[in-house]
DNA sequence: TTTTGAGTTGTTCGA
DNA sequence: GTCGAACAACTCAAA
């Protein structure tokens, strides 16, 4: 009996699993394999929120592998040596995974499939984390997509490739099992726990997962077009740190909507197949702006605006609110990151980076291709960028989207008693206003650390000289 | 090769 | 208050 070792990444769950799947066609005993290796990730290794919600997956993981009679084997280190050590351990005859699309990713993957194809072991990747191939969708030219409505039609044009795959109902066990190092000490969770918010708010797993797959498809998906503009709302699935992880997989997902409708919803899921197409093609950009002339963009060094637009204290409620619910909770609503990026990026006129960074470390359902591929939008510097001149004004936008001020009380408590008019511009209200609603300017709530309309100003010189300098130096 | 139509998510200004 | 135009070309993708 050769065992095969079905290695887990970004793919945490038993249906719809094509490795395991394959793993199973084959008919050995089979080993499920987990490995952390946060120093293969060329910098962009999982950050706090993301390691925690990654310890409650694996948890689940190894629970259910239980039920079928099996086991999640954990190591930590270089993922190839360790591949190594439990197949020679194991007397294994095959290795399975299903593929990523990060740049550090598919490097290590190319170098891990050959080296183990020439210890012998048959060394196979899948295709489960996407709906299509950053490869398989090209424009005529065979170039890659940059811009998203047609991708998106081109997506459409190619199709789904299949249902998916049922959940295996048994995995054959091997004879004796490999160690597992403890899931404690592979040091996800917190040293001081932090977590509290998170918790509240979440259940990482596959069972969770469905779950919150199933109740937006029942309550969310007709009103989701509307909905998932409004915060306070939750018309959006919610399902984006189970997509993360993949306790669900896109064409799960895709196909649970029906046959027709559910277009917004689809939209959204092709957005993240985009971002996986640009990543995969241009992979430097995680790092540095798709667009060169970007580089010579006159970005602010400011760590103290920075810190206060991390904290929620920048004087503007949306903002803060946005920031304080990413920073309890691990997740922000999509229109709010919109706002809130806007404003590093625009009135702050801090990189891009920074706010990729802070999002990186905060966001339970940080993704590096989807990171990227707003946050270069939003600063005007990516694939299909927003027009510079569009700057979010952060009133008007908290008027549109929040207009009875609901979401903003739900997160800058000190503003509660404001009302609906006034909320989104506190510094606005008249003394007796403020003295009513117990909110004293620069004491229990930070007057504006920027003045918008300077700042848009400000902004729109900034873009509209780096437009000029590409315009001469043609 | 050249041409043509189009491009996630806005804001401001002035009539 | 409401509405349309301006904002700025540029690049992309397909015909």
């Amino acid at each position: 009996m050769r065992p095969s070792l079905v290695w887990f990444r970004q793919d945490l769950r038993l249906a719809d699993n094509p490795a395991l799947q394959a793993a199973v066609d084959r008919g050995e005993p089979i080993i499920p394999i987990y490995i952390w290796s946060p120093e293969e990730e060329e910098g962009w290794a999982p950050g706090g929120a993301s390691q925690w919600w990654l310890h409650g997956s694996l948890k689940a993981l190894a629970a259910d592998l239980e039920t079928l009679g099996s086991r999640l084997v954990l190591r930590s280190g270089r993922a190839l040596p360790a591949l190594q050590k439990l197949a020679r351990q194991t007397g294994a005859g095959a290795v399975f995974w299903n593929r990523r699309y990060e740049p550090a990713a598919v490097e290590r993957d190319r170098q891990v499939e050959q080296a183990l194809a020439a210890d012998g072991l048959e060394a196979k990747s899948f295709k489960g984390s996407v709906l299509w191939e950053p490869w398989e969708i090209a424009t005529q030219a065979g170039t890659p997509y940059k811009v998203f409505t047609p991708f998106y039609n081109a997506c459409l044009r190619a199709g789904l490739g299949g249902e998916p795959l049922m959940r295996p109902s048994a995995l054959p066990a091997p004879e004796s099992w490999p160690d597992s190092e403890p899931l404690s000490e592979l040091d996800l969770e917190p040293q001081r726990d932090w977590t509290d918010g998170i918790r509240k708010e979440w259940t990482p797993g596959e069972d969770s997962a469905r779950e919150t797959l199933r109740r937006f498809l029942r309550g969310g998906l007709g009103k989701y077009s509307r909905d998932r503009d409004v915060p306070s709302v939750l018309g959006t699935a919610q399902v984006s740190p189970h997509l993360c992880f993949g306790e669900i997989s896109p064409r799960q997902a895709w196909v649970a909507t029906g046959e027709s409708g559910g277009e917004a919803w689809k939209r959204q899921l092709v957005w993240r197949e985009f971002g996986r197409h640009l990543l995969f093609h241009f992979p430097r950009t995680a790092d540095e702006p798709l667009r060169p002339e970007f580089v010579r963009f006159p970005w602010k060094d400011d760590p103290a605006a920075l810190q206060l637009w991390q904290k929620g204290q920048t004087g503007y409620p949306i903002v803060d609110a946005g920031m304080r619910q990413l920073w309890e909770t691990g997740w922000m609503h999509n229109r709010v990151r919109m706002i809130v990026a806007s404003f590093l990026v625009k009135d702050l006129m801090i990189p891009w980076q920074e706010g990729a960074r802070w999002f990186w470390d905060t966001l339970v359902d940080a993704d590096l291709a989807n990171n990227t591929l707003g946050w270069q939008w939003t600063a005007g510097c990516g694939a299909d960028a927003a027009p510079y001149f569009r700057v979010l004004n952060p009133m008007s936008q908290g008027q549109k989207f929040d207009p009875k001020g609901k979401y903003v009380r739900r997160w800058v408590p000190e503003l509660e008693s404001l009302s609906a008019k006034d909320i989104h511009e506190p510094w606005n209200a008249t003394d007796a206003v403020l003295k009513r609603a117990s909110v004293e300017l620069g004491k229990d709530y930070p007057y504006p650390i920027v003045d918008h309309a300077e700042a848009r100003t400000a902004a729109l010189d900034a873009y509209g000289q780096l437009r000029g300098d590409t315009r001469t130096r043609r």
